[in-house]
DNA sequence: TGCGGTTTCCTAATGCCTTTAGGCAAACCA
DNA sequence: TGGTTTGCCTAAAGGCATTAGGAAACCGCA
């Protein structure tokens, strides 16, 4: 019988595609398994468990995000870094449902150093530069932007916003204008 | 054999606490019965199936919310209002976390409509009373708060903060102070 | 008090998912 | 080309979800 030719990455890479199809929760070994035509056992020589796929799932999808991110603040400084950024953690909510749900993935503290995770906080904080505020209180700033942006982009793929006037496009650009306005008038302690 | 004395209320409410032991996710129709001494096939005649004892979850914890939202809104206003609000979601997520992820759990559109969702959203645009923001931005407003809040609480308890300074504490109040700012001076479109 | 009806929980069974153990054959490499 | 490694398979055990059908407990009424 020919070999399917499975690898780590093309298994990480199909599980992605496969959140992205059906969900992030309906990830599992067997519909892996499924889609290479093979059988769900031997999937386990190139993943130790079930949880390991999801996590390097998560690994992918951090990564690609914080790749995104980084693009779109090359070149950029002030409103339109933090639109720009904003921007790109909604589109790819929207464009990768089970990946985004998947950096959602809880990884445990090593595996959470070495991920892409910290490359977020040094994005955030690089839009701050654009804006005058107070070593003390940047990290507070970063917190602030980094809930938002989960925060709503949470919301609304979960459907929150979805059968209610205004839009959630009109939202999304007043938040950003909002948080613009914020961050150029932080208020002092 | 005696009887368990079950119903679809103490199921729920026991679901509920098996959430926030064990973790949401963790919460099965086989475990619920474990913790009852009864047979999982048992739990059928209460529950229609796995996926309603978590939409029942769900809405036993929107309920909580919402009612906890009410009371600490009462008698205040402006910033106190905001605070108070936002430290009852903070405080609930800590103290309940396998219910507080239950409330995010996917409703279908009806079963939304009817839940305490909308409360929430009517208690959030109580708080913007205290504020003088025109009425065509009042939802952009409430989208914004709630995914703050909703944001900050679910990065927090993923241990997104958690093994940096300064303190959780800390950033949520100087956000507080910072969305009270912002909705004191929001900016024109 | 005892009887029928209803309700509640049980046993049994199926199907799907996870994971481990051990085997055979294809691919590699010398 | 023969030996070794590696990749995928079969087999099997254990868990959760869910349905069907049975028996015992409970409840109301005669």
């Amino acid at each position: 019988m020919a070999r399917a030719g499975l690898t780590t990455e093309r298994l990480v890479r199909a599980g992605a595609e496969l959140a992205d199809e059906v969900g992030f929760e309906q990830v599992t070994v067997s519909a892996l398994a499924r889609r290479f035509d093979v059988k769900a056992a031997s999937l386990y020589s190139h993943l130790r468990n079930s949880r390991d796929l999801k996590t390097r799932i998560a690994l992918l999808a951090l990564e690609e995000l914080a790749d995104r991110g980084a693009d779109a603040l090359a070149g950029r400084s002030g409103k339109e870094a933090l639109g720009a950024f904003a921007d790109v953690y909604r589109d790819y909510a929207l464009a990768h449902p089970g990946r985004y749900t998947a950096a959602r993935y809880p990884l445990d503290a090593e595996t959470a150093a070495a991920s892409a995770g910290p490359r977020h906080t040094q994005l955030t904080r690089a839009i701050l530069r654009g804006y005058d505020l107070p070593e003390s209180e940047q990290t507070h700033a970063v917190r602030l932007l980094g809930s938002v942006f989960h925060g709503y982009v949470s919301l609304e793929s979960a459907g929150g916003f979805a059968h209610s006037a205004p839009d959630s496009r009109e939202s999304w650009t007043r938040i950003v204008d909002a948080l613009d306005s914020l961050l150029r008038n932080w208020p002092a302690r």
